[in-house]
DNA sequence: CTAGAACCGTGTACCACGCACACAGATATA
DNA sequence: TATATCTGTGTGCGTGGTACACGGTTCTAG
């Protein structure tokens, strides 16, 4: 047998790629470039700049190399990008194990903690989630929200499924706060002044008589409170209600299938 | 006042762009392309080829002209995408309203009709929600929902994030399987088949002690399921327990709400 | 009726990006 | 020491979005 590097057969080669599964080189000169040289810069040039500004030239640019450099250590930019995302929650404080058994105190914790590292890097929520996280940042998350999620009941899919739920939830809500944000300071102004004046233009344009539900909630004044929050950046304003709802429906399966029977 | 053609000054310019709010010319030849034109071959191009599919080179050929001939109509290519995403649930089958009170039926059916036009047109989910809706068919879909969570007695403004959570739900959960089922295909396997790849080598790659849960959710063969379904796309596997997870939690709360008192 | 304003689609070009490929120098194995 | 193997470089291709000036067309004002 001799070792030809085969790109492996399919098995989940993302794997490999995210926990830096090569057998290292034997000849050559020793590299000064690293892979993890390379997602370090890429993920500062993010925080500074956005994921745009994520280029394999700016990139290598940065660390002073050649662009195509970079693809000796990465084999292209969306594999920067999954290592990227995995990345991101490595500093993620991860709460410890509860001694009460308090498992939904347990898993806003744990959301808290997503919107921290999601706020220290707007960019990640950009990256669309693509299935379970598969790298050693990502799973360590996995694991610190499961942990919780099966302390409370669920079978294991369930709980599975629920977290990437709650993951889903707070990348989306973040992620669409950013973009209204973005938007409304090119404009130059506020997210309340672009949203109001978005609600006025929507009222012009719709008819009473085809969207009445709408029309009743713009009645009611929705989209024109003043920001009674204390903080700017508040810990979570849009983004409790929903977590608080699904969270609501856990407790109320579990419990209502504690109580009856488990008929197939 | 001459009529110089401000750029609207930050009023929600997406609402005129949507609903087509432009004086028509007064002078000048005869448009041969329509917006319209270019929105139905951008779209016929997606639903064919994918979001990829669709650069504006490629829908000016389609269409028999030069690309730039397409900037009269549409001012960026982002524009063209916001008004794909409101006309592609154009064709979106609207639940009647409900004669008994049955919200949660109601909710259920629009969230079929939603998985159904989203099926229709998968790279519709790739784009990502930036707010609720401005376009016509956007709100009339948005109607629809707002009049059934409205029924369920929430408040106006739950009932909004309500709507938005379940259709980032929805759509969140389309989009991962659409992924997945794509990368699977890639490399020449089923869905099934490279979940369970993906699945053996995580378990390779991760220390139990490290990972007690997931270890744990390993062990009870999650991931090793046969296909149990009996049909192939079937109706909405994974996506029913989310969604009823999130019904749940919303029937608890306008219950408990309806029960206490309102404090603030 | 005619001049010019307003508008349509075209042609040309620019720049950014991802990446293929061949290469020169470095290095460890045979 | 010869040679296979590896590292970073340079060059260049193809594709994508879009700015800009232009010739031709149509309506309106004088």
């Amino acid at each position: 047998m001799t070792s030809e590097r085969q790109p492996t057969p399919g098995f989940a080669r993302e794997i490999e790629l995210l926990w830096g599964l090569k057998e290292a080189p034997r000849r050559g000169p020793r590299p000064k470039l690293s892979r993890e040289a390379i997602v370090d810069t890429a993920i500062a040039l993010a925080d500074a700049e956005g994921l745009e500004g994520v280029s394999m030239q700016r990139v290598a640019k940065e660390l002073g190399y050649t662009t195509m450099s970079l693809y000796r250590h990465v084999d292209s930019k969306e594999d920067l990008l999954a290592l990227m995302s995995d990345a991101a929650v490595k500093g993620m404080p991860v709460p410890e194990p509860r001694t009460d058994g308090d498992w939904r105190a347990g898993v806003e914790e744990w959301c808290r903690s997503a919107i921290t590292i999601y706020r220290a890097h707007p960019w990640a929520v950009h990256i669309p989630l693509s299935g379970p996280p598969g790298g050693p940042y990502g799973l360590r998350w996995m694991e610190a929200g499961l942990r919780e999620l099966v302390a409370s009941g669920l079978r294991a899919d369930e709980a599975i499924q629920t977290l990437m739920l709650l993951a889903c939830t707070l990348r989306d809500a973040l992620r669409i706060e950013n973009d209204m944000r973005r938007t409304a300071a090119e404009r130059g102004m506020s997210l309340e002044e672009s949203t109001r004046m978005w609600a006025q233009s929507v009222r012009r344009v719709i008819d009473p008589r085809e969207f009445p539900t709408i029309s009743r909630v713009f009645e009611e004044g929705v989209f024109e409170e003043e920001p009674t929050e204390t903080a700017d950046p508040g810990p979570a304003e849009d983004i409790d209600f929903p977590v608080q709802r699904i969270l609501d429906g856990i407790e109320a399966y579990v419990r209502d299938r504690k109580a009856g029977g488990d008929a197939p």
